[in-house]
DNA sequence: AGACAGTAAGTTTTT
DNA sequence: CTTACTGTCT
């Protein structure tokens, strides 16, 4: 059954069930891990020792659990063919599979309800709600919204200090449902602890029991990425279950997330006394021998073993090429080099789908794209996330939604007699009323303070007591409160809260917002403008979505807020170019959201060199950047002491002997005229002289909302 | 108070 | 390399 693995695979395979036991797989880069863990869960089921809804596997990224989850159907058919589509579903539909925030979520649903996990607008809606004076003697005079995000958490932490503003900003988030990450996962943490459970909910809480009682094997893919604080979840969810690690150390690169090699350790004894093995997957089937020697001399730990004679075995014949390295002073040199390449490889054998640009920041990702862009060349951005769900005014809109939906609950439960408290539009109404224009921190503050006294929701105060009552210090009266009024509007009109017509709920909430003149929602520029009008247009997309699976008995609009982050994140990952013109576009991603996957070409963007020095990024990110590659491997403004900069850059497009290595390597046939490619490339490039500097315009050359680069220009101008 | 020299950071993800 | 802040001196 699995003679199509090697025998270091087939060992963990056959690896015996075992409960209270752990068992940590390192497998390296193209090891075939994914693979290995596939074939571990079917040979579990299929060994009949444990049935599918006992099997747990955890990731830490969206993307890592989409890999698993696409994979799973091909391995599982591959492996049996006896088992009918219907069959197979049931079983891959009986597997769970989540990251552990995703996990966490569930759990923490189960046990109070919907919770939110708080945004950049949500901080920014708490960091009015800070007198002045929380600054005096802080860190950075003019804070930003991360600066507040960090302080926020060091004083949670620290009990110290500011304590009682901090205090009332965690119990207005308590009261009104909203959490950080950080805090979901220690309440999921709590309630898988909690071992009594409440006689009258036992019932329902049949997710969380199920966590703890039934599941008896727990995989954890990427284990390298764990950090210590999520820790107490997974101690307690692998307690008394066999608790399979995959990953590999070396390609550990959340390290900013805190110490990952004190949880890597941790993880090894997470229960004491406990049955420990280690095993090794040393073999790459994914890199030519080049590039894993470069990437190789990357790792201190790395060069170490590989005197010891200990290396990673590869797998592919040597290609003839070695990475190609280059450094630019200028980030424009930097651009029309990747571009020259990319037509250069382009017309040769290689598709644009075949090649991915790898940069550190999403920022860089962004002035990328949008310079191949202006020369017509198509790019799709492998972002964890669709764009338009991280647009903050996306995000705003929803936020208005979520006042009008939630404030409109309230009322009708306080009809019904319900206890009143807590108000879970506050929060909300808060981020609502912090964007618009005119409203100051002070006026928020005292407003809300008003509330806390009288015992009594914003909105409600805000509607129902009239102005002349009002704190004097409260400015812009009249605004806040018709911001409200046409907010109570749209909540008693039916149209709205009830409608079934998608465009008709984007009509009426951006007609609100657009009459309210909120200042986020500004655009700054035509560019802006378009980007967000795009993401209007995805946010439709979703709620049409919504509109064909919601249950008959709840309104689109309830639905879609539920609902929408998992739709849209599902929704994306069945059509991952949904607006692309063609279909060959190549590959745009950061170092981190590229991992666990894999192209023939990778351009490494060190860093577009805004300093004259070149940036030096971490050991292990440039490591697992390196190894993405499969044939080719560009490293540009990247500075490394394991690195030689002295290989010298040979002529791609005809190198005949690489291009029979390449089409071969991808299965492909191979070309038998060479020589058309620089034809090709010259015809391509008269075209691209077209493109003059002067005919592109400046913004799509760089970003508006770059302001170093522009600067980087104008100084590079003056020389 | 104002000028000047020295220092540390910049980024990456999770619903 | 640039920014934003600190500390020290006059």
């Amino acid at each position: 059954m699995v003679d199509t693995l090697t025998p270091s695979q087939s060992k963990v395979v056959e690896f015996p069930y075992q409960s209270n036991s752990t068992l940590k797989v390192v497998a390296g880069p193209g090891s075939g891990k994914t693979l290995t863990l596939l074939h571990k869960v079917y040979y579990l089921i299929e060994s009949g020792q444990i049935a599918p809804n006992e099997i747990l596997i955890l990731s830490l990224t969206n993307k890592a659990v989409d890999n698993v989850i696409t994979r799973l159907f091909d391995v599982f058919e591959q492996l049996n063919e006896k088992r009918t589509e219907e069959q197979l579903k049931e079983i891959i539909g009986g597997l769970e599979v989540h990251t552990v925030h995703g996990l966490a979520n569930r759990v923490v649903i189960e046990n109070e309800g919907i919770i939110n996990v708080i945004e950049e607008n949500g901080w920014r809606g708490l960091m009015k709600l800070v007198s002045e004076d929380f600054w005096k003697n802080k860190r950075p005079k003019i804070p930003s919204i991360k600066d507040f995000k960090r302080l926020f958490e060091q004083y949670k932490n620290q009990k110290t200090g500011t304590k009682d503003v901090v205090k009332k900003l965690t119990d207005i988030m308590e009261n009104c449902g909203v959490v950080t990450n950080e805090e979901l996962i220690d309440r999921a943490s709590r309630y898988l602890n909690s071992d009594v459970v409440p006689e009258s909910t036992a019932q329902t809480m049949e997710y969380t029991r199920n966590l703890k009682d039934k599941i008896k094997v727990v995989i954890i893919d990427e284990f390298q990425d764990l950090y210590p604080s999520l820790l107490p979840l997974l101690r307690r969810i692998s307690l008394g279950k066999q608790l399979i690690l995959f990953g590999d150390s070396n390609q550990s690169i959340y390290s900013f997330l805190g110490s990952n090699k004190e949880a890597m350790n941790a993880i090894e004894d997470i229960h004491t006394g406990r049955d420990f093995h280690i095993m090794h997957l040393h073999d790459n089937f994914r890199c030519t021998p080049e590039i894993m020697a470069a990437a190789t001399r990357v790792i201190p730990l790395k060069r170490k073993e590989m005197n010891d004679g200990e290396i990673e075995k590869v797998c592919k014949d040597k290609c003839g090429v070695k990475p190609i390295m280059q450094n630019f002073s200028n980030p424009l040199d930097e651009l029309e080099f990747v571009r020259d390449q990319i037509s250069q490889l382009v017309c040769a054998s290689a598709h644009l789908s075949d090649i991915a640009i790898l940069t550190r920041t999403n920022n860089q990702m962004q002035l990328i794209a949008d310079h191949l862009q202006s020369y017509g060349i198509n790019s799709h951005k492998l972002t964890a996330q669709p764009d338009w769900m991280t647009d903050s005014r996306i995000q705003f809109l929803i936020d208005l939604m979520k006042v009008i939906s939630l404030s409109h609950r309230e009322e009708s439960l306080k009809r019904e007699n319900f206890v009143n408290r807590p108000w879970k539009s506050d929060f909300s109404l808060i981020v609502t009323l912090s964007a618009l224009k005119g409203a100051t921190n002070q006026s928020i503050q005292i407003l809300y303070n008003e509330c806390l006294r009288h015992d009594i929701s914003l909105r409600r105060y805000i509607s129902s007591v009239p102005m002349s009552d009002w704190p004097a210090a409260v400015t812009n009266k009249r605004k806040i409160s018709n911001c409200v009024i046409e907010l109570q509007k749209l909540m008693n009109n039916g149209e709205f809260l009830y409608s079934d017509d998608p465009m008709q709920i984007l009509q009426k909430i951006c007609t609100f917002a657009h009459e309210m003149g909120f200042q986020m929602l500004q655009p700054t520029s035509h560019r802006d403008a378009e980007q967000f009008r795009q993401h209007l247009e995805d946010m439709y997309i979703i709620l049409k979505l919504c509109l064909t699976n919601k249950p008959n008995d709840m309104p689109l609009v309830e639905w879609f807020l539920h609902t929408h982050f998992e739709q849209s994140l599902s929704y994306y990952h069945e059509n991952p170019v949904p607006r692309a013109g063609s279909r060959d576009v190549l590959k745009i991603s950061t170092i981190h959201s590229s991992k666990g996957l894999e192209f023939p070409i990778v351009f490494l963007m060190g860093g577009l060199s805004w300093f004259h020095s070149i940036s030096q990024l971490e050991d292990n990110v440039l490591y697992v950047g390196m190894t993405r590659a499969k044939n080719l491997l560009y490293l540009l403004n990247t500075k490394h002491p394991g690195l030689d900069y002295k290989s010298a850059t040979r002529n791609i497009m005809s190198n005949e002997k690489f291009w029979r290595y390449y089409n071969t390597d991808l299965n492909r046939d191979i070309p038998a005229d060479f020589a058309s490619a620089i034809r090709r490339y010259d015809c391509l490039q008269r075209k691209y002289d077209g493109f003059s500097m002067k005919r592109r315009p400046f913004s799509t050359l760089s970003v508006a909302h770059n302001n170093k680069l522009m600067r980087l220009i104008a100084h590079i101008a003056r020389k």
